[in-house]
DNA sequence: CTATTTTTGTTGCACCGCAACATATATGTT
DNA sequence: AACATATATGTTGCGGTGCAACAAAAATAG
């Protein structure tokens, strides 16, 4: 696929449909979730939409996707320092995080030149 | 409602019935699009679901949402260090932020000490 | 009082996500 | 080999989500 823009669960059904063979969509869900599982994949929640991971996911630090609103690719930012603020942030009253949801829209910088 | 728990749309038009008649969904999507732009109510992404907002949104800093992955309840905290340091991730890679999604799913102290 | 805009309601549908069950394939045991 | 058990894959079906497109009603204007 190797595109920056995520696809929807069904999108993904049309690609993979070979010769009118469409997989059933639990088909592409279980999939979906192997790969999220492996961290090849993310879902964006903002979007019910997936996306190829290009990341080294070395380090298990959180990832902000930025969403462009114009063109819709989707970039991602692993930051140490953001973790560390949230972190900080949800601790202070009391509550232990885990999963963190970080998905910023605005306009990607292919996009604010033109 | 005063629930803390957020609410699905379908669960919304559950509630607002009335002897059987029932909001037509869009009425509901309508009504939830003009208390989201006075932000007195938020979408939780993660969770494709509804909840109404207890903040003084006086500040514009965005709101991160503790969701408890044991109760469901969700938790507000704004934090001007967080909306800093995802302002300079992005910024770094030449994103422009607009609206940012920070949702953290974890245990609520309440559910902590049970 | 009619014309135009704005709001509200009706119908319908595409997408999302999975439960529940059926079938097949692999693995293990005697 | 023959049977039992476990794992993976496919089939059917359905309820929740979200909105487009159109119709009707109400407000505002001329």
């Amino acid at each position: 696929m190797a595109s920056h823009q995520p696809l929807g669960a069904y999108e993904l059904i049309d690609r993979l449909s070979v010769r009118g063979a469409r997989p059933a969509p639990i088909t592409v869900y279980r999939a979906l979730d192997f790969l999220r599982e492996q961290e090849l994949v993310h879902r964006i929640e903002s979007r019910n939409a997936f996306i190829a991971c290009v990341h080294n996911h070395e380090s298990s630090d959180p990832v902000v996707f930025l969403i462009c609103e114009k063109c819709g690719a989707v970039g991602e930012a692993a930051s140490a320092a953001v973790a560390d603020t949230i972190k900080n942030a949800s601790r202070a009253v009391g509550f232990v995080p885990k999963t963190p949801v970080i998905e910023i829209s605005g306009i990607c910088a292919h996009c604010k030149a033109a």
